[in-house]
DNA sequence: CTGTTAGCGCTTTCAA
DNA sequence: TTGAAAGCGCTAACAG
């Protein structure tokens, strides 16, 4: 067994040339080479299936080839779209993801920043609860950092979101366009972060725009004994007239929507539901569900385009699309999609004609 | 900006002390120093907040403490399981996940070993389709590597499975007993993956015993085309009496659950419907999704901590549950558990009383 | 119990 | 157009 790792110096030797000639090639510091040893250096490497070790690079202050994705939690969907999307755009540039969750706990986040920061990764893409903010700061001071999801100042660092308070609002005006005669925003406490508050302002916007009344219910995590407190509470005041039930985030509907459906409440008709995200099987509920679908694969994939052409990488579509790539210092937003679907029908309307998708933005 | 990364000789220096006695306190070995020294090299450390670099760890031929996952695709509930659990498990232990993504594609599952090895992870943990056994098997001579899902013969690498024949048999026995006088099979075209094969035979043995006839349909990627194609079959060769529907993977029900769900067949008395896997939407189903839940957490839980083991980290929990982690050079089987829900309680029998968990093994 | 020293594989002045 | 040599931050003989 060949457990020897090929060094440059063997390079070196079998292409007849010094150390700092092949590390010039490595650079593509094409500019001080013959065409001649610049062959003969790309065949040995070929020969030998030579790679350049990557620790060596980042050791001198260079290049380790990897990008971090620090997320709240790898079970939700939202991360995960976020990190494949990365793991797309990264692979094809030879960058290497390693992936950090901090339960949304700000020391094990700030853990892992440090640790990121001693492994030299080149840039990382977090969904941050701004607990770290001066740290951030420091970090993206000298390495690009883009913050998706959550909207944070952090001044040199990119910001991805998507249009939280306007694609709430709209869904919240829908159904009341719909005939629902009161909505139930079911979402948890916002504290500090954005997408909570943002969702919670749109829907109280479009209550105060059309007059009618909100209806706030708190669902904090974990979701089961909240989902079940937010029934009771529905039980007790359940209203006369039609009403729709909207969930701040497909991780609540999921735990409520069983809940609700054995309550004996015709959906869509009496009762709507709605929610933010767009949850793998909002087309296999019956009705389908009504969602907003955020552009989580896009998000990622604009996170680690901005982080690579920060880094200098060029190829691959980076500088094609580069005007409306993020910018480090402002804010992105993607927009997010409405999907109606049958379980927003309304009272009264055929839902037929509602299968239609409604841009936001 | 303090843009300084503090080393390990200005420890040294605070703490009036060589780097080599530094290092031996960074490396455990305090057997040859004095509680003084020790004490006070760890006070330094707290207060110049120092964290050695990982990278000139690494080049030394060390440890860089960093494990990688190798999977399939990022987007299915099954990898991103395994990543999820790997992570928990590794946290603590201040490793870092890299984390990969083949597609299934044994070219790019290569370029990721070699990248890999380059960048001298530690250790591995993959799903592969056994195109690159030889590398693996020359890789696993060196370090700790765990195959999971798949079955495959990698002689010092750990394998990590669910018992895939064995449920799927009992599946398909529940489903006979329960009163449907066929059963369909759809699943992928099996080729090299242990998963797929297993999960037929397991099928078909259920059928010879019971003696029933086998009945099958392949559903190859993409899923969509491929389940429409499959209802046309169902919808010619349609069944007069009560017949069941069973997916090999939960991915394949997601895209068929729809279609099947507009024919008009009832489900569960005329048409019982069960997938291997449990997807996030099996309890909001109407009727709730009889399913296969695999021990995905745990599968990736343990084989974290198979090669934490072996690289030889001791705290946290390893060792106590060490006789029942997952050997090298060995397959260790993860039972799969059987939930039977409404979907399949069967043409006559009241499924009330079928709600019930069913171990298999 | 502690320190000196020689590298790990690579990049980068500086000199030719 | 090329090379020699000095490290990057750390570990591990080998001496004391």
């Amino acid at each position: 067994m060949n457990n020897h790792r090929i060094t440059i110096s063997e390079v070196a030797k079998a292409a007849g040339v010094s150390i700092t000639t092949v590390s010039r090639y490595l650079n593509q510091h094409y500019q001080a080479m013959s065409g001649e040893t610049k062959q003969r250096i790309a065949t040995v490497i070929a020969q030998l299936n030579y790679q350049p070790s990557p620790l060596a690079q980042g050791l001198k202050g260079n290049r380790t080839h990897t990008v971090a994705a620090v997320m709240v939690n790898l079970e939700y969907p939202f991360c995960m779209s976020i990190i494949r999307a990365m793991s797309g755009v990264l692979t094809p540039h030879r960058y290497k993801l390693m992936v950090c969750e901090t339960l949304g706990d700000p020391t094990e986040e700030e853990k892992w920043l440090q640790t990121l920061q001693a492994h030299q990764v080149e840039g990382m893409v977090l969904q941050t609860n701004g607990a770290n903010n001066d740290l951030l700061t420091h970090i993206a001071a000298r390495q690009p950092v883009v913050l998706v999801d959550r909207q944070f100042d952090v001044p040199q660092a990119a910001n991805v979101i998507t249009n939280n308070h306007e694609a709430s609002a709209r869904l919240t005006l829908g159904l009341f366009q719909r005939g629902y005669a009161r909505v139930l925003f079911v979402g948890e406490t916002p504290g500090p972060v954005s997408t909570r508050q943002e969702r919670l302002t749109g829907y109280l916007e479009a209550c105060q725009q059309t007059g009618f009344e909100p209806w706030t219910v708190a669902a904090d995590q974990p979701y089961g004994p909240a989902c079940q407190a937010v029934v009771r509470e529905l039980s007790r005041n359940l209203p006369t007239q039609p009403f729709a039930v909207y969930t701040a985030n497909g991780l609540i509907m999921r735990e409520l929507y069983p809940l609700l459906r054995q309550l004996p409440i015709d959906v869509p008709k009496q009762m709507g539901l709605a929610t933010f995200d767009e949850p793998s099987w909002a087309h296999i509920a019956t009705p389908s569900l009504t969602c907003v679908r955020q552009p989580t694969a896009l998000m990622g994939e604009l996170a680690a385009k901005a982080v690579l052409r920060q880094l200098g990488e060029t190829e691959q579509g980076l500088a094609e699309q580069g005007d409306n790539l993020p910018v480090f210092g402002a804010v992105t937003t993607v927009p997010s999609q409405i999907v109606w679907a049958d379980s927003t029908a309304g009272p009264t309307r055929s839902h037929s004609d509602d299968k239609i998708s409604d841009d936001t933005l």
